[in-house]
DNA sequence: TAGATTGTTAATCGATTAACAATC
DNA sequence: TAGATTGTTAATCGATTAACAATC
């Protein structure tokens, strides 16, 4: 299978999550229009992306729900489980922790990492809380292929410095620094004041 | 001034936050490509951005960063400061509002808001939480124009319906539901599952 | 001047949408 | 069949990049 439009992932996750709920609501079938209202984009769109993961129904009576997640889930998803770590556990990395606790089955949240000698040793749900200093040790032995990064901004380049001689794999970065790391790294951004002053922009310029 | 592409003022705020870097690290003046290295994207890039908004320098040496900080917040910022509201106090909500307390000058976290009668009256900062019940009234006598929503799944969409009739300009979804709301509302979706989900994906497909 | 840098046009790339044939 | 829906090509739109003239 050629390399997905990275666009085309996003929604991917995004229908997948949808259906779900639809699951649970007991629908198990659904038109491309149906999927496209729930997203606010296009029904073409849909089936666009649907085509690029190469399913497609027989019926034209929507598409089957569960078979939909199953095809989506083979493509987006790994294959062993992925395992995750969240490095800095301040109030954001608490709170993220928290979150993914038990809601993916591919992605596991295994270990957080923090400075704070209160924090060393202290639980998220089941998972432990270890020093930074055992970052390599642990990423290692956990087999961790994905950091999220929460430590504060005068921390994260040389977390990440640490980080990139763990031999991850990706790093999703919830700071607002600019990090510069090997092209075998996957670096993903997730900034929370860009996108409120995207908001704040065009809120500024709808009429 | 015509619309600027949506990329465009994603990177402008970027930009911004660089450069203010800069001035505290007594750089006065930088190239485009010093500025592209920092955001791993290319020098033309920084370039036709600053096109997009009509910023020169005459002299060949770089450009001056106070100056190109003023431009761009000529551009993104309101005139006028803009007042934020955070819509449920859980973790994430917590975070959210300790993070933004003092950043931005001209986005303002004024109340946020909560059904949890322990956390109503409760300060986050200087920012008093107020009870859901009371939306309409505090947005409307606050002048809030945008709302960050963190509310817990099963919440999200009564708290986007109260939202819509409160007159508010702008949501910044940090909830994983598919909100819908009239097009005069400006939706933007921050969505930590599918950010980390596509990590996985590309981590998975790099090699 | 020569070299470095900026500003801008034109070309390319990638993503979305319009149009429509095929199918139930 | 008629109407609704899917699957796909071609056209369009938008964003990035290559190329290069202009400038210090």
């Amino acid at each position: 299978m050629k390399k997905l439009p990275e666009k085309t992932v996003e929604r991917l996750s995004e229908y997948r999550r949808t259906l779900y709920q639809c699951l649970d609501e007991g629908k198990t079938k659904i038109y491309s229009h149906e999927l496209a209202d729930l997203h606010n984009i296009t029904a073409v769109q849909v089936r666009r992306d649907i085509m690029f993961i190469g399913y497609s129904t027989r019926q034209r009576k929507g598409y089957d729900v569960e078979e939909l997640i199953n095809v989506i889930s083979k493509i987006i998803d790994t294959r062993e489980e992925m395992n995750v770590a969240v490095i800095g556990l301040g109030n954001l990395g608490k709170a993220i922790s928290t979150y993914f606790i038990g809601k993916r089955a591919k992605l596991n949240l295994v270990a957080t990492f923090d400075l704070d000698p209160k924090k060393i040793g202290s639980k998220t749900g089941e998972v432990e809380c270890y020093s930074i200093d055992r970052l390599r040790e642990i990423v290692v032995s956990k087999n961790i292929s994905i950091a999220i990064l929460t430590v504060p901004t005068y921390s994260a380049k040389d977390a990440v410095k640490a980080l990139v001689q763990t031999g991850i794999k990706g790093i999703l970065n919830f700071t607002t620094v600019n990090l510069n790391v090997p092209k075998d790294i996957y670096l993903e951004e997730y900034d929370m004041i860009t996108s409120l002053e995207k908001v704040a922009y065009f809120v500024k310029h709808i009429k």
